[in-house]
DNA sequence: CGCTTCATTGACGACGTTCAAGACATGTGG
DNA sequence: CCACATGTCTTGAACGTCGTCAATGAAGCG
């Protein structure tokens, strides 16, 4: 895949790099080719709103790159973050004519979408689509329940302990580094704030405890370095033996 | 249906009362009697827990009739409930062999179970069944996702005011009662605190305050009478107009 | 250099938790 | 029938965490 292709908006399926993870992760060959005829692509700068809650959205869509975000606002303008899309993830719900949440580009972002209507016909069609879709579906409500335990029993510091622990483990996962290891935030602190169900002095207060006590480092505003991964564990309030036994 | 069918464990799916919401909503007549010959009733007294977080599952199942909670518990006992089961909805997740959540009868609870193999293997070749549980789980997310903004940004009133505004519609819904409206709570002041991210005394403590205020009464612990449904929801925090518009 | 945006830090107060006592209903045994 | 225990709910008082308001600092940009 050519950088080209991406800007003409078309580089091929099994060539994507989102290919085994994404919502068309178990389709055949023949397929892609027919999800290729459909698709097209959808760049946002970061900052970017991509949609708004109410509107209409005809178009489901996967994130091939960048991270997206989806709040939900109250009339007085108090926020709540209720979901972060990452590479992979999938926005939109078929079936339904207009968004629910807002969703906004928090780094610059490259969405793959399908207007509504085909990719609906290509669902009844194609078991594949479904199945996977089902899956995704289920995992990220097992993702939104773990965040609700988050949201109504746990201390700022726990809260703010478990969402770097997040993000450190998914870096880690790519940089397989052990005992320290370290990552650029993807969210402002106002973000982490409107995830969390904190406000952004908190949240900034909780960071410079963790820095204080040396369970974390800072390099600039955005870069953490996680001096001892186990201790910065022990401050989430989660289960120490991580579910072994599951 | 008798009595009779009942206890035997086998009242015809087309009889059955959640019949027309439940998973198998979408089924054909050919298709409803498979599922008549591999279910199996459960019941299981209030009180009881029907299954711990991390045991293993090997079923799947519908509620009947009662009312069922999934909850979370931390080391140290804190505890969130994730998830009110309510006649029709469908717990357990194809694929998965363990538990994720505890869960627990809070009324008397009759379940109609399938065991996991043979049900997945009818999801395999009856996609009126996956359609119908992708369609259940994409509510189930939106309603998670909806108590996520409740836990992180709403205040103990906005909390207990939604979970009774969300209770009287419910039964409203059966009763077409238009102005004022009463209903028993399901739940004990420690469930709702469980459910809304507060501790009891202070679920018991705002009760009392809209009690005081004209805006509810009580008749014994669990029975409330709304005086006012407007002056209710605008306890809630939500937006006035309702989404007349979605 | 000022201007803007984002983050940090401090002082103070409100809201909700914690701890404790008491009310109320129900059930049990003497 | 009463005394007593038990479970659920209510109410009060003190405390503490986190939110609010405000000032300051740090980095990027015209």
């Amino acid at each position: 895949m050519s950088q080209h292709d991406l800007k003409l908006g078309h580089p091929r399926c099994g060539d994507c790099p989102i290919r085994h993870r994404a919502v068309c992760a178990r389709c055949e060959p023949n397929e892609l080719e027919a999800l290729d005829a459909i698709k097209y692509y959808r760049s946002f700068e970061a900052g970017q709103t991509v949609i708004w809650s109410g509107d209409r959205m005809d178009f489901v869509a996967s994130v091939v790159s960048g991270i997206a975000t989806l709040t939900q606002t109250m009339e007085d303008g108090r926020r709540q973050m209720v979901g972060l899309l990452l590479p992979s993830d999938f926005v939109g719900r078929p079936g339904r004519a207009t968004a629910a949440y807002d969703v906004t580009a928090t780094t610059d972002l490259v969405m793959c979408c399908f207007r509504k209507k085909p990719f609906e016909d290509m669902m009844a069609s194609t078991p594949h689509i479904s199945q996977r879709l089902l899956e995704m579906t289920l995992d990220e409500l097992d993702a939104a329940r773990e965040w609700m335990l988050l949201l109504g029993r746990k201390t700022a510091r726990e809260k703010i302990a478990s969402l770097l622990a997040i993000l450190a483990r998914r870096d880690a996962s790519l940089k397989a580094g052990a005992g320290a290891c370290s990552f650029d935030l993807p969210l402002s602190r106002e973000e982490m704030a409107d995830y969390l169900g904190l406000t952004l002095e908190t949240v900034s207060r909780q960071i410079s405890a963790l820095k204080r006590e040396g369970i974390i480092a800072l390099e600039g505003k955005r870069h953490i370095k996680v001096a001892d991964f186990d201790r910065l564990t022990e401050q989430t309030g989660d289960d120490t033996d991580g579910g072994v036994l599951s």
